[in-house]
DNA sequence: AATGAATGAGATTTCATTCAT
DNA sequence: CATGAATGAAATCTCATTCAT
């Protein structure tokens, strides 16, 4: 029992160790100029070692997304837990997600940059872990109608995407700012959700 | 003289076929897949050709953006001149943001889609000609604070990267779209327009 | 040493379905397109534990010709038991060497195709088993000439490589006919025989 | 006009100068332990070069087989030109078979081992050629019996292919013997003349 | 003896770019 | 200016084999 439990804790080590490694080789050469072998050599396996875990290099790039991207859902349900008045859910969402920028800024810079250089991502790719995050968003917005505090005419379906585009540039320009304290991002945060709470709310 | 001008003549021609087509073989394979000399051929001129025009694959993609950003602006401000209102010309931006998405969707797919994947793109270069679209916006809201119909509370530099934001990703989700027909575009003005103007302006 | 006696049992019995696994995998993918593990499944034995009875993928490409040459050398010596005439033995080599390629289709294609693929056997081997296969014939020429049914002219060295090599190359286009009715070996057996026996018998 | 014409020539040139460079490496080495790069050094053209003629590895050895059997068929023609007896025209056929492989024996090596190494080769390809090379032996065999030489019983079909085997397996065994003059090819050529020839003909 | 996860060497092929004509 | 044949660098991925358990 403690070798089949040793064991499957070692692939799992590996199979994790690979995913990190290869978050901070995309974020720091980019993923077109990262070379699996650097990726390998980070992660302290064998180049051959990385095709047991994962189907090709763009595979590990999605894996990477698929992953923590369900990391992040499960820590904005978290941060929306307890809170109750959809106005408020709105600002945790925005806040929770610059803060989960900050905190992990490697896999920001993937998240932000190098997924969108993948050719199957953009084009072929059913991002499905990335509707399940905007639909956090989508059912505040409707929670919030049934509520009566937010708009009736506003549609939740254009205005989850308006929503997550606004933040998706904001995250963008700070991934991007050479010097972040310029781009602050608690203030960024503010500035969104003031707009969209004042665009959806009821007067 | 005559010769001279004719030559001045073909060589722009020749030049613009060349970011014609390149803007139809980027938008139908994607700027990795595109091959120089499906440019070429589309352009009927020879590979090398190319290369006298413009310093490398790259740099057509951001040629592509340069001289087309620089015809959005012009028609931008076209359809700008003589709306008075803060209120209404912000209207207008977004109408006519997604206006020449419908125009010319092959250049649409290459804005939203293949200019991202460029490494150069993203990571080095600085879309001046960018900053002068989003700074349109940005002196409207500016003009609005000052004429009172917007909220001094309202900071120009993040809204309009939240407004291009929100009408960019609209963008890449209606170029993405399988059926566009799904994807009404002018409800999608609408509700940002509408989402913007409200949470920008004074009650 | 029942315990010995059953280890030893299974010894064979894995190796002897490495063995008869392989045949089926070569003849359906060809040998460089097999992978050893699509061997190791079809045993029902783990990757290495091919290892522990052949040296490499090679090597199980050898030891298949090794053991069932010895095979069709046993079957071709009682074939011809009891045949005394060497005209009739020569056409009893003959339709023996047809009748195993109709009996085991997948062990045909592995020596007349796939064994063909491996360099080692090609250009290093030394394929004693197919030279006493070969001498069986030769000996029967040589015991024609004794008996003064074969004309002393021929020479059993070239004759027995000229006479394998027509029965080969005929069972080469039989394992490659796609239709294999169209091709007879029936008929083949008979035009060979014909062939051989006319051009090497006294008038 | 010159200038066409040396394009040409130089084109041609490159082309037969990467087959020949070809057959000596692979004769050398094998064809799989062949690199590209060092028939590329061979041809003295640069790697990528060589795809511009043929679309790759194993279609330079197809292309080898083509081009190399279309002389041996011209060859074979011209040595059978004026010669009237079928009995005369198999010697030839033989002799002249036998004679090429001495003539250029990297190209022997490369037919008889070589070529015999490609999967496609021998499980996909339509040799069309060797067809073509074999019929010629064919229509011999028909003439002899139209002729009333040959034997009415005696099939073209198995024949051809028995006679074809016979040559090819004596000149394997010629181009694999180490040490060739234990390997005499003139008595090859008469052994197998003489057994077909009497195996065939009316007595 | 048996396992199967891990290894890592190694070569094809593409295609952007050049430059002689 | 224009051409397009030639270049050559560069990196993924496979899979036979090993060896710790």
């Amino acid at each position: 029992m403690s070798t089949e439990s040793s064991k499957t804790k070692t692939e799992t080590d590996k199979r994790s160790r690979i995913i990190e490694a290869s978050i901070n080789v995309f974020a720091e050469k980019g993923f077109h100029s990262s070379r699996v072998s650097d990726i390998a050599k980070g992660a302290g396996v064998a180049d051959g070692t990385i095709y047991l875990y994962f189907r090709n290099k763009e595979d590990l790039l999605l894996c990477i997304f698929e992953e923590k991207m369900e990391d992040l859902i499960v820590d904005l349900r978290a941060a929306l837990q307890g809170v109750e008045e959809p106005i408020d859910r709105i600002r945790v969402f925005a806040e929770q997600h610059f803060l989960q920028l900050e905190r992990y800024p490697a896999l920001a810079q993937v998240f932000q940059v190098e997924l969108r250089q993948s050719h199957t991502f953009l084009r072929e790719y059913r991002p499905e872990r990335l509707w399940e995050y905007l639909n956090i968003f989508g059912e505040i917005v409707e929670e919030g109608q049934r509520r009566g505090v937010i708009r009736p005419q506003v549609d939740a379906f254009f205005t989850k995407w308006a929503f997550f585009g606004a933040l998706d540039e904001l995250s963008i320009q700070w991934v991007l700012a050479r010097k972040r304290d310029r781009f602050n991002l608690k203030r960024a945060s503010e500035q969104v959700v003031d707009l969209f709470i004042n665009g959806a709310r009821c007067n």
